[in-house]
DNA sequence: CTACGTGCAAAGTGTTTGCACTGGG
DNA sequence: CCCAGTGCAAACACTTTGCACGTAG
């Protein structure tokens, strides 16, 4: 549903820059279609999407889009700071915005599914171990595996791929 | 479980079990002479080896062992808990036998030496979050990346991410 | 004796890259 | 207009696997 009062604008066929974008106009990236297209579909994703996914998203936009340039871009991101990559095991690389904020991750181990938190008690904490073992902390990682509450002693989940760790 | 304060006689021929070894052997699993090397080897790493590493290692001892197998003793190790996957960056997956006990590490990201730690706070902190956030806390992962002293290094450190040219 | 373990090499996965073409600034 | 970006497929690095043979239990 739109208003009848915004008609085709010969420019509007690229809506307003999407979150990432800005960043990577801010940060002097050449702004190609392609990048503006998994800018966007970073900047909706509210998961934490791996390079397949990505690719599997944009290519419903761009049916051309190959999926080197998801990875290039994605390390380009990475490399300006924009996006962050983790791995939660399963073997491939998983991205998470930057600009959502410092936070930490639950990864539900039944259904795979990722739950963010933070938590500025163990921020203080991690800090003091770190200084306890006479170094300053430049970065960290924390996830938790859990399972909800009520215990179910079945089989044992379904495993992502390949190397998980 | 078996309380051996006598020392299991030992088989004339074969040097003493190593701790891991000791540890297959109770989980039921069919000692061939790699899987006792590998158990040796792994018994004696004070470092957490990836898997090109322990098969360094093992040809020493045996030259004609196959890092396939050391691929597959390391897994099946794995699924008997006897060791832990770890991923420390880099592409390689590396193990950290469990019987050292519960700890997590820490990365000197100038130098990539682990430090092992342990923290008891830490443990009872991640056990209320996960509660607070409705899961049982089932294997958790924590990391931290430090650097020894104020003064900055050159280049890049050795940095998370697959080998790249 | 036999089911499982092993070595070898080939196949699988996730990711990177060389090359020729395209397009953004 | 020119260099960076892209698509494609081949190259890569790590890990798994099919097969024929060997061996622990």
């Amino acid at each position: 549903m739109q208003s009848s009062d915004a008609p085709t604008r010969a420019d509007a066929d690229r809506p307003d820059p999407s979150r990432i974008e800005r960043l990577c106009i801010e940060r002097g990236l050449k702004m190609t279609g392609q990048r503006r297209l998994i800018a966007r579909v970073l900047s909706e994703a509210e998961d934490h999407p791996d390079v397949e996914e990505l690719y599997r998203r944009a290519v419903t936009l761009d049916a051309k889009i190959s999926v080197a340039t998801v990875y290039r871009t994605v390390r380009l991101l990475e490399e300006k700071g924009i996006v962050e990559r983790r791995d939660f095991g399963g073997g491939r690389a998983r991205y998470d915005p930057t600009d959502r904020g410092h936070h930490h991750h639950l990864i539900d181990v039944d259904t795979g599914k990722v739950l963010e938190f933070e938590d500025p008690e163990h921020e203080k904490l991690a800090q003091a171990i770190a200084k306890r073992l006479g170094f300053i902390l430049v970065g960290q990682r924390l996830e938790l595996f859990g399972r909800r509450a009520p215990a179910a002693p079945a089989a044992r989940p379904p495993r992502p791929g390949k190397s998980r760790g």
